[in-house]
RNA sequence: GCAGUUGUAGCUCAGUUGGUUAGAGCGCCUGACUGUGGAUCAGGAGGUCGGUGGUUCGAAUCCACCCAACUGUACCA
């Protein structure tokens, strides 16, 4: 009596939560959105640069990484010399240490771009990754709003550049002096309770007026019944931060918000961007004030702008989805002076390729029909592989994406399906009869599985061998060609 | 992190009040039609029923704990 065979533990194949694999379609979808962002960028001026993955941890931010929880929110690790090293999780942190280490030898004010991948350890969600792709522009060396208005026009551009229609997407500015201003008429002390205040006003978009309030008072209770504690406002102060984020601003203001100096240095600043970009032809229905724009917390000093899709988007099964914020950005004036001693202005622009591209793919306006694979010259005979590969050869050198079959080749129809599965525009045949009057067949299998929904019997299928044809072996690339026109077949 | 929901084949799911060897469709593999894939037919592989412990004569099914996924919420430089 046997044994139960026992199985030799097998390793499980995983991919670790919030990672993705990419195939065919999804890189090439990213790599034309990459470079309509780049058109766009270069258009404005700006130059490429490129730095590494890989940061000193205290470069990125000011916290060095918990000794108990080193990879809160950032995935860090301990170089051999016990110096922290971390990925970067965005690409205006490394750009400040870039500028701030090779001060001298740029031009100022320095205007450059850069795609890449930024990592964040943190919960993923729908069109939300812990590796992801952003695309920023930064100029760095001017306090000018003009070069904030330019980083909203831009981001517009942007947009429709990768086939955002006007209408469907919205730049949405404001200034944290504006808040600040808010925070000076509540006359608010304390760091936690301001922060507080912030979070609430940030989710008006999401929860709207009445979770706001419930946030910026005694708190909220979420669907699920879980309470989140509120920042404990009164309500006259609850109404005036309501008021001030309200997006209706022709009521008059209230008297504490108006009094506030930083506040109105903030608002004459937004007046700026609005009338540069309004000049040059952007109304608001692209480019728009929106006080309850918060962005983050941390190093913005300044205006800052996010870029929202309007359109409905859904997932597989029907139910919306909320991708939030594509794009955002803002100016950082304290972030480059944090290596020197000097002041450093700074404003920026970053664009979410990986979010963007899940959503743009929920929404079908991004290509996603794979490319089409190589013509696949079929094995007839196993002792004429030499005269096979030559024909690949040919194709190749007249640069027509080509390979021969390189697996078992003991029947025809896995040859075939091979090339089905590679999305093959076509195939090549050579058996013996061929061979003797010097000609190939050539299978168009786009046209064949046309032809092959109205034929209903194998037998029938295999007499009528549709959309097969023979040609001399020098026609090879010319006829072959011809096929490719026919359906518009192009490949990169 | 907190809360809710859900974990059965590669995928989508059945599985009756706890009762023999846990099923279907799709997919996959093999074969038939022996110079041509998608049709059809025949066969096959594939499951620690998320995990561990418990209750029971007996657990995919009941209980406890753990893990994971999804959704909401919090955090998000």
């Amino acid at each position: 009596m046997a044994d139960k065979p026992k199985k030799p533990q097998k390793l499980k194949a995983r991919l670790p939560r919030g990672l993705e694999d990419r195939g065919p379609a999804a890189i090439k979808a990213t790599r034309q959105m990459v470079e309509k962002i780049r058109q766009v960028y270069e258009r404005y001026g700006f130059e490429p640069v490129e730095t590494p993955a890989i940061e000193y941890t205290h470069a990125l931010g000011k916290f060095l990484p918990d000794q108990d929880r080193p990879n809160e929110g950032v995935f860090s690790f301990q170089d051999d010399d016990e110096q922290w090293l971390s990925l970067r999780y965005d690409l205006t942190a490394p750009l400040a240490r870039y500028v701030a280490e090779n001060f001298d030898t740029l031009p100022k004010p320095y205007r450059s771009y850069r795609a890449g991948y930024v990592f964040r350890n943190e919960k993923p969600g729908p069109g939300r990754f812990r590796q992801f792709m952003q695309f920023d522009a930064d100029t760095v060396g001017s306090a000018s709003p003009a070069a904030d208005a330019e980083m909203c026009m831009m981001a517009a551009d942007t947009m429709q550049a990768l086939g955002v229609p006007r209408g469907s997407y919205v730049v949405k500015v404001n200034n944290r002096k504006v808040l600040d201003g808010v925070r000076e008429a509540l006359g608010i002390a304390g760091e936690a309770q301001w922060l507080t205040v912030m979070r609430a006003i940030d989710k008006l978009d999401r929860l709207g007026v009445s979770g706001v309030r419930q946030l910026l008072g005694e708190g909220r209770k979420d669907e699920s019944g879980d309470f989140t504690k509120g920042a404990g406002l009164q309500e006259s102060d609850i109404a005036l931060v309501l008021s001030a984020i309200e997006q209706d601003q022709s009521a008059p203001m209230d008297a504490r918000l108006r009094d506030s100096k930083i506040g109105q240095e903030g608002r004459d600043e937004l007046e700026q961007i609005n009338q540069f970009a309004a000049a040059s032809g952007y109304g608001t229905d692209r480019i728009k004030i929106d006080p309850s724009v918060v962005r983050g917390l941390e190093y913005y000093t300044g205006p800052v702008f996010e870029v929202e899709l309007l359109l409905d988007t859904k997932d597989e099964k029907g139910r919306p989805v909320r991708f939030g914020s594509v794009g955002g950005g803002g100016r950082y004036d304290g972030l480059v002076s944090r290596f020197r001693g000097e002041v450093v202005p700074a404003t920026g622009f970053s664009i979410g390729v990986s979010r963007l591209q899940a959503a743009l793919t929920l929404l079908g306006k991004l290509d996603t029909r794979p490319e089409f694979g190589p013509v696949v010259v079929t094995v007839f005979d196993r002792d004429r592989i030499a005269d096979y590969q030559k024909f690949v050869s040919a194709l190749r050198n007249e640069n027509v994406r080509a390979e021969l079959y390189l697996g078992n080749p003991k029947n025809m129809g896995n040859q075939f399906k091979y090339a089905d599965r590679r999305n093959s525009p076509c195939v090549i045949i050579q058996g013996s009869d061929e061979k003797a009057r010097g000609e190939v067949q050539i299978k168009d299998l786009i046209e064949g599985a046309k032809a092959a929904a109205a034929i209903a019997s194998n037998q029938e299928w295999r007499e009528t061998r549709p959309a097969q044809f023979s040609c001399k072996e020098e026609e090879i690339v010319a006829k072959v060609r011809e096929v490719l026109a026919r359906h518009d077949v192009k490949w990169g």
